[in-house]
RNA sequence: GGCGCGUUGGUGAAGCGGCUUAACACAUCGCCCUCUCAAGGCGACAUUCACGGGUUCGAAUCCCGUACGCGUCACCA
């Protein structure tokens, strides 16, 4: 092991939140930025009582579609296996050092009654710090006890003074004295690991050389720090990244309803594009370059340019980037991509890939698409008052006279491409002296029944065909006249 | 409450002691283009960097204090 490991360690509870993915691609961009780096998912499922099923797949689903492929996990192996806890508990290992510890002075077994810390503990008020009296057990006694069938937790032993310090790549030197440290458990009596004791042992164990999470860990890093250095063993670089909020109160989280990975997706909205903004926020590139590929990404990425403040996720700013990203798509793969969601609105025997072309510059989320294509396959009812239009200098007056004149060059076109309708159609603005709003104007109208469409008079019939425009602006040209 | 962290516009942010009369992007508002809506182009939008002191010839940038916010103090992660 030469190179960079970093590790993604979600628990299996439910939807991947988008600050949970930013942590999961910024893992990745920093493992990866080393062409050696080496990115690693483990699952931590200690907590029995609040797994989800299928939680874990919803994990693989999304890293999948975001392209965040793992290099070691569950589902692929590695040389540091088993990657997810519970087997790993099975394993013995977390026990196993568990006893290490307790014998480097690290931690103790404690027996104590949770309903007498909890009393204990409200007695206190917010001042409260467990005075732990099994910590002055000896090793023999307590195990004795054990033996006896006795439950038990193992809890970390704390020095009552000194300071523990340490960097943050993100954060800074941060050093906080010994004596505001708890002495939390370590060992469940369930015999599970606490994520306070399985994370030090497992990112060490799997090599971890840079730690990426959520700022929420920043103050007890310190404690873990007092693990490593009783087991002896090196503490890895820490990556803190602040949170992504829902506004500047709260966290964005699926428990106030807020989007999810997956809902983004069901919305409309590319995983390239979502995982491109999300990198933004917290993050600030050197150059002014605002759209990347996660290669792009991988490129750029400098761990130095994380910010310490939470951003607020702003779906309007998505909007617009995933806008970007369906715009700057080839034609053929963008029409690959849309082609479902113009199936969902036109039925119609009409040329898709045409339609796909008039939309690519329009919509910002796959989602608003279909709405966008309702008139094709029934031309709806619209009110004669629309074509009163000032900008367009048109009325209905107007529109019956440009019409008029529409529908015999329309009869007589043969060769029905863009081009020629677009020729043909634009000798007529001169001839009727108007201007060429106050014939297109009312074309459009005419053959689409709407006030704003996609696509313009000339793309709108081209796509219709002959037949049906024609069809349409009679139809129109009665309701004028009525 | 203790401890830790943070505070540049509506939002993401650049800025690291003079080049800043604070980049860039989204949003908003104008104008141009234009057959609509978009897209695209151009322009406007923080006299000011939470507040108060201090250091300095000079501070958004360094120091101190205050306020506010967030995190943490679980046999959750």
């Amino acid at each position: 092991m030469t190179g960079l490991r970093t590790r993604f360690a979600p628990s299996p509870t439910g939807y991947m939140h988008i600050g949970n993915l930013r942590t999961a691609l910024y893992a990745y961009l920093v493992a990866k930025k080393d062409p050696e780096g080496v990115f690693i998912l483990r699952i931590e499922d200690t907590d029995q009582g609040r797994l989800v099923e299928g939680a874990t797949d919803i994990i693989y689903e999304t890293m999948k579609q975001c392209g965040l492929k793992h290099d070691e996990g569950p589902d692929i192996g590695g040389p540091v296996g088993p990657y997810v806890q519970s087997e790993r508990v099975h394993a013995g290992i977390y026990m196993e050092y568990a006893k290490k510890l307790i014998r480097l002075g690290g931690a103790h077994y404690c027996f104590c009654d949770e309903e007498v810390i909890k009393a204990q503990k409200e007695r206190d008020g917010e001042s409260f710090k467990y005075d732990d009296p099994c910590k002055h057990l000896s090793i023999e006694e307590a195990e004795a006890r054990i033996a006896a069938g006795e439950k038990f937790v193992v809890r970390q032993t704390i020095p009552e003074s000194g300071t523990t310090s340490f960097d943050d790549e993100v954060f800074g030197t941060i050093t906080v004295d010994n004596s505001t440290l708890d002495e939390s458990v370590l060992i469940k009596s369930d015999g599970f690991p606490t994520y306070n004791f399985a994370n030090v042992v497992d990112d060490h164990l799997m090599g971890i050389t840079d730690v990426v999470r959520g700022m929420e860990y920043l103050s007890s890093a310190p404690k873990y720090n007092l693990i490593y250095e009783a087991f002896g063993w090196d503490i890895p670089r820490y990556i803190h990244c602040p949170p992504v909020m829902k506004d500047e109160h709260s966290k964005l989280s699926k428990r106030n309803g807020d989007a999810s990975f997956q809902d983004l997706v069901a919305k409309g909205y590319l995983p390239g594009a979502i995982l491109n903004y999300i990198a933004l926020l917290g993050w600030a590139p050197e150059t002014n370059q605002e759209i990347y590929s996660l290669d792009e990404l991988v490129q750029a990425f400098n761990v130095k340019r994380i910010g310490t403040n939470g951003a607020i996720f702003d779906p309007v700013k998505l909007t617009s980037i995933n806008g970007l990203w369906l715009r700057n798509m080839d034609l053929d793969s963008y029409y690959e991509l849309v082609r479902p969601y113009i199936d969902q609105a036109v039925k119609g025997d009409f040329d898709k890939k045409k339609i796909a072309a008039v939309v690519q510059v329009r919509a910002n989320t796959l989602n608003e698409i279909p709405e966008m294509l309702d008139f094709f396959d029934t031309f709806p009812a619209y009110s004669n008052d629309l074509y009163t239009n000032k900008k367009s200098k048109t009325n209905p007056e107007v529109a019956l006279t440009s019409l008029k004149a529409c529908r015999e060059v329309i009869t007589g076109i043969d060769d029905w491409t863009l081009q020629t309708i677009h020729d043909r159609l634009m000798e007529l603005p001169a001839k009727l002296s108007m201007k060429n709003g106050q014939v297109l104007f009312p074309l459009r109208l005419a053959i689409s029944g709407k006030q704003s469409t996609p696509g313009g008079a000339f793309e709108i019939a081209e796509i219709l065909g002959k037949e049906e425009t024609l069809r349409r602006l009679d139809l129109s040209i009665a309701q004028l006249e009525n």
